[in-house]
DNA sequence: CTGTATGCAAAACTTTTGCAATCAA
DNA sequence: TTGATTGCAAAAGTTTTGCATACAG
């Protein structure tokens, strides 16, 4: 009933802290490379968990693993769609949005999310070295 | 090279557009009512074909199937947190979002989406009579 | 004919889960 | 001690793909 704090718990939270709106994956990579023997079916576990607890948040991004972020407050997200690179979008959070909704066909409407595609930096760089 | 018009990309298409945003499994369960030998790699296949020839929008979900999309102009989508549907957001279209975020941070931005996250009528009917 | 599209099944990819063993409290 | 947590592997859910066959043009 009570929670635990162990060795692998804290390996997670660390490693999320770390990398820039890591996937699971990377994470367990992170992790693996320093302590081999953990699982990643732990670190899908732990996760979860601090999800549960808000010490993260999941940024779930179509057509792909969900990435996992440190910054709690509200706030939206950019993704490249060439290297699928999460990052956070600087736009101050729309709370009128809620409002400007007409019909809501009897939904009850909590939250919202908005998800801004493009390509990153690095993608871009890419670009221009294929075409010249 | 050249695309040639079948069955089976006539019966996706017919089923997209009778369905409210289906998932790919819907279809193929629609299909498949009438054309049993109706495999659902070709569903897929014809999903693909027709969402890249702009016939079909996909809806990309998080955290589950994708969902197809008939209605092609720019929209926005509610998501039901308890059993996954999706419906159109009557939400204007927001030309000037992108204009209001601030540093891209290297960033070329393309486009946006906004999915509202609520509970369907359906779901707060059941909600209320599981109460009572 | 030619090569695109199909059916089928296997594989790929992300995430969850069953189970026995381990370990925090 | 006890039950939450782990490692491992298998399974689940969605989508893609390899291959031989079928068929549209």
């Amino acid at each position: 009933m009570n929670e635990r704090n162990t060795v692998q718990k804290s390996l997670v939270l660390e490693a999320a802290m770390q990398l820039d709106h890591p996937t699971a994956e990377e994470i367990f990579a992170h992790i693996t490379g320093e302590h081999p023997a953990v699982s990643k079916g732990t670190v899908y576990r732990n996760l979860k968990l601090l999800v549960e607890q808000r010490k993260l948040r999941r940024v779930e991004v179509p057509d792909a693993a969900d990435h996992f972020d440190h910054t709690l407050s509200n706030h939206y997200h950019i993704r490249c769609k060439t290297c699928g690179r999460v990052s956070d979008a600087a736009l101050p959070f729309q709370h009128d949005l809620i409002l400007r909704i007409g019909n809501t066909q009897g939904y009850r409407i909590d939250e919202h999310d908005i998800v801004f595609k493009g390509v990153c930096p690095v993608c871009l760089g890419k670009d221009i070295e294929a075409i010249e």
